[in-house]
DNA sequence: GATCCCCTTCCGTCGAGCGGAAGTTCCAGC
DNA sequence: GCTGGAACTTCCGCTCGACGGAAGGGGATC
């Protein structure tokens, strides 16, 4: 009987994470083999260790034969300051704004080179729509993320303009011409987009600002979804920037949201 | 020196678990030291952990000298199926019913012996409420745990009945009284609190059935929360069965929702 | 500068995690 | 019903990485 040796790969924290993470939102529900093999974890280990992630506390639940993500992780991921108070002061902002325009509308903060949708309020849809809560799509290619890189640091949008996929044949991956229009969206306050992450749906969005020191910060990014071909786009960045400052003067007033 | 010997606890993920366990929706921020005496993890060995769960994929973060639940918690929670379907088929119809009635909206699930609040929409409150998403309140004292209580397993409401707290001066205690308060449930189809949980609020709430097998199964309660002293409590039911009967139409058509 | 509190680093010991082998279950194909 | 294969579960001896007390900062309060 083997038993090669203890630990040859990393501490147990991170092999539980490697195992965690190959759950996503096309696969949420996989076998003990596909977890394994996705997370490169001996057959053996995983087994163990999703039977004690199982047993200890619900964190994974077997579900015929699948294993799934665990009540007890939608619950201590509730808890996640991410955006918490971002998502909870905004929440009744958009929900009017909703009520108002109809669409999608969605509010998205930066992370890295990607927009994190941290909140959605969508009816019935009249538009094909590819992000969820919890989501990242690419900064150049949607209305919130051009207005997130807009005001990120010069680094940033170095590094995002080196990393600009094609999503759509309308997707601007021209290096030259985002940069301009990420002037214009300084300029102009706002940005549209119109089929450029997917076919069938445009986007405006604005950004979500803080005053903090001296100047204003943008904290966060709010959008709306709509169909390509709708006239009054242009009207719809006055409406978004009303619900903006007014998500900005009550974050205002939050002690610290970041 | 010492290191007295290797894991005389439990398992790693057990103890790991332990750590993540002690935050909670009134102490999202904790210290180093906090953390260490709420879980009884020697101080050291939870200094360790914490480091390996910051660097090794922000499970937690660090903030100003304080630990929080990380971002990739919140993801990860997002993936759980726990009432995702649910939870999405739902979201539009709650939104339609808010828009209608103006007051908060939730849904929630039986999970043991309380109602586990799945979903809520709420506008600018009218009324202090108490429940979050994600939050578990007891049965005995709000709208949606009646609904969910009436249609429970005998076993279960007789454990309930012999664990009701008082939560304000008119929570029900005594276990005669709300067996006929659930039976009134069952016959009408509604229940009904006013302040039995927090003072200024009231609520009505419906089950969300489903048909399966020869019967219909209840998975969830649909409710709102109001002031106390409306008129139209009575009236609202209705409305929320409309709703609720839209769910779980649209619930029947997906394969498996539990 | 002394006391207290909280956090971080160090490091010798030893038992808990490791994972190959073997056993079990289930199903498809013949 | 038998056989081959794939997926899952149990077993268990070996070893090395987790354990946590001691000691060392750092900052606040008196």
């Amino acid at each position: 009987m083997a038993g090669r040796s203890a630990a040859p790969g990393r501490s147990v924290t991170s092999r539980v994470l490697s195992l965690l993470d190959v759950f996503d939102s096309t696969s949420p529900r996989l076998s003990l083999s596909e977890i394994s093999e996705r997370s490169g974890t001996p057959l053996t280990t995983t087994h163990r260790l999703l039977a004690e992630l199982a047993d200890w506390g619900a964190l994974v639940r077997r579900a015929d034969g699948r294993y799934e993500i665990g009540r007890k992780l939608w619950d201590l991921g509730l808890l996640a300051p991410v955006q918490m108070e971002l998502r909870q002061i905004a929440a009744p902002f958009m929900l009017d704004l909703h009520t108002t325009i109809r669409d999608t509308v969605h509010l998205a903060v930066r992370e890295e080179l990607s927009a994190l949708y941290v909140e959605r309020i969508s009816g019935r849809e009249s538009v094909p729509i590819v992000s969820q809560v919890g989501s990242r799509l690419p900064l150049h290619a949607t209305g919130v993320g051009k207005v997130l890189l807009a005001a990120a640091p010069a680094d940033v949008v170095d590094r995002a303009l080196h990393s600009l996929t094609r999503q759509t044949p309308r997707t601007v991956v021209e290096p030259g011409r985002l940069q301009r229009e990420l002037a214009d969206v300084r300029r102009r306050g706002y940005a549209r987009t119109s089929e450029e992450m997917s076919p069938g749906a445009a986007s405006v969005a604005v950004p979500v600002q803080v005053e903090r020191g001296g100047g204003t910060v943008v904290v966060a990014a709010l959008g709306v979804v709509v169909p390509p071909h709708r006239r009054d786009l242009a009207r719809l960045a006055p409406v978004l920037e009303v619900t903006a400052r007014g998500i900005g003067r009550e974050l205002a007033r939050t002690r610290e949201f970041r």
